[in-house]
RNA sequence: GCCGAAGUGGCGGAAUUGGUAGACGCGCUGGAUUCAAAAUCCAGUGGUAGCAAUACCGUGUGGGUUCGAUUCCCACCUUCGGUACCA
């Protein structure tokens, strides 16, 4: 007899929501937190890979349940985003009713695959009632600084009194650049004054960063509408555009978020990517006092041992000193090379690695050995890693090498062992020579004693560098959070009360982004305020309300408080999170700061969010092509695979019907164009071409699971997915096969119902 | 270039404190059922030789450790993912 799969299925799925038979609450049993990363609800709904990950966490929380432990199993949706923008943009449908259109969509097809989610425990990032408490933990970034010496964020006031007693002396702050200034100096700033030495040490806080800019568009650009240097849609040039924005000062955090990983059950990639992501080196500061001007050029490093081997300096073409350094006799030679250096956008810089660089005329002087130093500019010293300028050292790295040939500029050696041409900086095996009071130590020792010589000279010190960037929190968009800022007459920010959170968004007739201007400027009874002030127009980022989420599920109702005491003590972290690996360095690091802000306000008692991590592997679908050459130009077409037969033909009637309902086969002539062959009774088809790629919608190539579940049930599809292949590969859907499962479903039943 | 992961039948893939390689499924072959088909059921299915019992070969390649290696070690090749002038 065959199992009546729907039948049982929807019996059961009703009889779960009845009773509630997984909402749960905090008791004495010990918890288990089983986590999906909540999708974002696209209007294309679910295909059959999303629900891998929600799958296997729910066997999880399934299997963890019968061992007697209290699951917290949520899910919801993170429902502010780009596309929804653009969608309203395009059809004049408002995103907030796309959206609530899209999580109905969405929460069907979950209830279908009968899941044993808490669904009381649903939340949405685009709720009032839930990105209240994100504006809230803006407010708390925006209200604190990092205390180095408690090594964690403090009140901004403690600072405030800091500078009060000490002025800028040895503030045990990390800002973003060194401040100058005495107790006296300080009591006699005024508000905006002050302002601006606060904003240097705020988690949150302003400063000009950089956009993509698109002319052509007239807009903003997120990164991910910029593919290799063009806009995505259309191709055009996109250019870095100065705006004033706010920021993220995650790199306060870099050296926690380094040594946290190590307590992770993470799959190795994912740790390797997230350190590499930190990128912490270890090594030395090292000033260079200059020649004929005053002050000096301060360098990173991580191999202060080769100190001996700089024989010259270079500076990216962007440094601050590059003006003072700059002699009146090759003032034009260092402009022209500036000029260049701006001009090269990002995908001539990556694909055109040439040598380039231009003489300063100046010089530094060695700080052990004293020797002038010429120094150079070039671009491949980047302005924002390290401190902007380099010591060379040719004899001992590549690209030094290159420049030094390329200048015809001494290469001494100093580490006898390091093969001359193309060592590798990284490679810390030689001993030294020529060099003084290091020659004969090996690279290691050398590395120790030339940081100690130089700590006791005062001309350098030991040093961590860190590739990590602060995130920039800004964006020109209107479906984000509004930030809880307004602005005086004098510009001067200042914070919503906590009481009045939320700030809602106010609801727009209609959505434009105009001379790279953010809707929200065009609300104007929204952003003039009464008392004179205007509101912020940007909103935050997609990361934003996606940081702590997982927190809110412990407590979602909480109207208070964004969660009690009690269930963050009960609930603690997550034990198992479920999510793919496209989140590796985003959403996967900002989570892990927000909460390590929030451990540090004593608001959570773990110091990290996600003890255990699955990264599922996507389901690829096999999409169908049709390859043209129209004119000498190759090009090819997705063709919806339910067109096609099963030998991937495509027939001449259902050509003819698709070039009539889709614009994309528009422009084709069917007679001259087309590669037809006949098949034994002479009918016209086209071959097409079977490809795996990731399954879109514009690849029409999706599969629904609400089709697969009507036709071989939920427990056919739920056991199909997992029997696919391991759950991290990437791997093709294949509908085929889906028929063993089912055929061994039916055999389970009938052992009992014959 | 650097970092990470992985290479097993026609296909998806099992098996690791080192112990019968190929579980389970797809596909294929033969059979049962049927007027016929679909569906279902039974049997077979790594390669080579043989009527057969059986023998030999076999987990990317080449070495090594071991009574014994898909599993451990060394070198290499290939594929995938991340990242890239990071000092």
């Amino acid at each position: 007899m065959r199992y009546p799969a729907r039948r049982i299925e929807k019996k059961w799925q009703q009889r779960w929501q009845k009773e509630k038979t997984y909402e749960v609450s905090i008791s004495d049993r010990p918890k288990y937190y089983v986590l999906d990363m909540f999708p974002y609800p696209s209007g294309a709904g679910l295909h059959v890979g999303h629900p891998l990950g929600y799958i296997a966490s729910d066997i999880i929380s399934r299997h963890k349940r019968m061992q007697g432990y209290n699951v917290l199993h949520p899910m919801g949706y993170d429902s502010f985003g780009l596309p929804a923008e653009q969608y309203a943009i395009q059809r004049g449908i408002h995103p907030q009713r796309a959206t609530e259109e899209n999580i109905e969509k969405f929460r069907g097809q979950l209830e279908n695959i009968g899941l044993s989610y808490d669904w009381s425990r649903e939340l949405k990032t685009s709720d009032p009632r839930y990105y209240q408490w994100t504006q809230k933990i803006f407010l708390l970034l925006y209200g604190h600084f990092y205390d180095t010496d408690a090594d964690g964020a403090r009140p901004i006031d403690q600072l405030e009194s800091y500078f009060d007693k000490n002025g800028s002396e040895g503030v045990p702050a990390i800002g973003g650049e060194e401040l100058d200034f005495t107790a006296l100096e300080w009591r006699n700033m005024d508000r905006k004054e002050r302002e601006e030495v606060l904003m240097n040490y705020r988690l949150a806080y302003r400063k000009i960063s950089y956009v993509n800019w698109c002319e052509a568009l007239g807009t903003v650009l997120a990164n991910d509408e910029v593919v290799n240097g063009v806009s995505e849609r259309g191709g055009h040039p996109v250019i870095q555009k100065p705006m004033l924005q706010w920021s993220l000062r995650i790199t306060a955090y870099a050296e926690r978020l380094a040594a946290g990983l190590q307590e992770l059950d993470w799959s190795d990639a994912l740790i390797a990517q997230q350190k590499n992501w930190i990128g912490r080196s270890e090594g030395a500061t090292i000033r260079f006092d200059l020649q004929d001007v005053s002050g000096s050029i301060e360098v990173f490093t991580t191999r202060p041992d080769t100190l001996y081997g700089c024989s010259f300096m270079v500076l990216a073409p962007e440094h601050d000193a590059v003006g003072k350094l700059t002699t009146s006799s090759q003032e034009k030679e260092v402009q022209q090379y500036i000029d260049y250096a701006s001009s090269r956008s990002e995908i001539e810089r990556m694909s055109d690695k040439k040598v380039s660089g231009a003489f300063t005329g100046g010089y530094a002087t060695h700080p052990l050995s004293n020797k002038p130093l010429p120094i150079y500019i070039s671009e491949y010293v980047l302005k924002d890693y390290g401190t902007g300028a380099i010591m060379a050292v040719p004899a001992h790295d590549e690209r030094d090498q290159a420049f030094a040939r390329h200048f015809d500029l001494p290469i001494p050696q100093v580490v006898d062992q390091s093969e001359y041409p193309g060592a590798s900086p990284q490679d810390k095996v030689g001993k030294m020579i020529h060099s003084e009071f290091l020659n004969g130590m090996s690279v290691e020792k050398a590395i120790e004693a030339a940081i100690v010589a130089l700590e006791k000279e005062k001309n350098g010190r030991r040093t961590i560098n860190y590739k990590l960037r602060d995130a920039n929190f800004s964006r020109q968009r209107y479906w984000g959070e509004p930030f809880p800022i307004t602005y005086d007459t004098e510009g001067v920010p200042h914070t919503v009360p906590f009481e009045e959170l939320p700030v809602r968004l106010p609801k727009l007739e209609k959505i434009q982004q105009k001379e790279g201007k953010s809707p929200l400027s065009f609300a104007d009874d929204w952003v003039q305020m009464e008392n004179g002030h205007r509101r912020e127009v940007d909103t935050m980022p997609g990361f934003a309300g996606s940081s702590w989420y997982f927190l809110r599920y412990m407590d979602p109702h909480n109207e208070g408080e964004m969660f009690s005491r009690d269930a963050v003590d009960y609930w603690r972290d997550v034990d198992c999170y479920v999510g793919g690996t496209e989140h590796a360095v985003g959403h996967l690091m900002y989570a892990r700061f927000w909460h390590k802000f929030l451990y540090d306000l004593g608001k959570v008692p773990t110091k990290e969010p996600f003890r255990k991590l699955i990264n599922q592997g996507m389901i690829q679908g096999r999409s169908l092509l049709l390859d043209i050459t129209q004119r000498n130009q190759q090009r090819s077409i997705h063709v919806p695979i339910d067109r096609a037969d099963e030998k991937d033909r495509l027939f001449k009637s259902d050509f003819l019907e698709l070039q009539a309902e889709d614009r994309r086969f528009e422009g084709i002539d069917a007679e001259r164009d087309l590669p037809w062959q006949f098949d034994e009774e002479q009918r016209a088809f086209l071959p097409l071409r079977a490809d795996i790629e990731k399954m879109s919608k514009s690849k029409h190539n999706v599969v629904n699971p609400d089709d697969v579940i009507e036709e071989f049930g939920a427990d056919g599809f739920r056991m199909f997915e997992m029997f696919l292949g391991p759950i991290e590969d990437h791997k093709p859907w294949d509908t085929q096969s889906i028929t063993g499962i089912v055929k061994f479903l039916h055999r389970c039943y009938d052992l009992y119902f014959t």
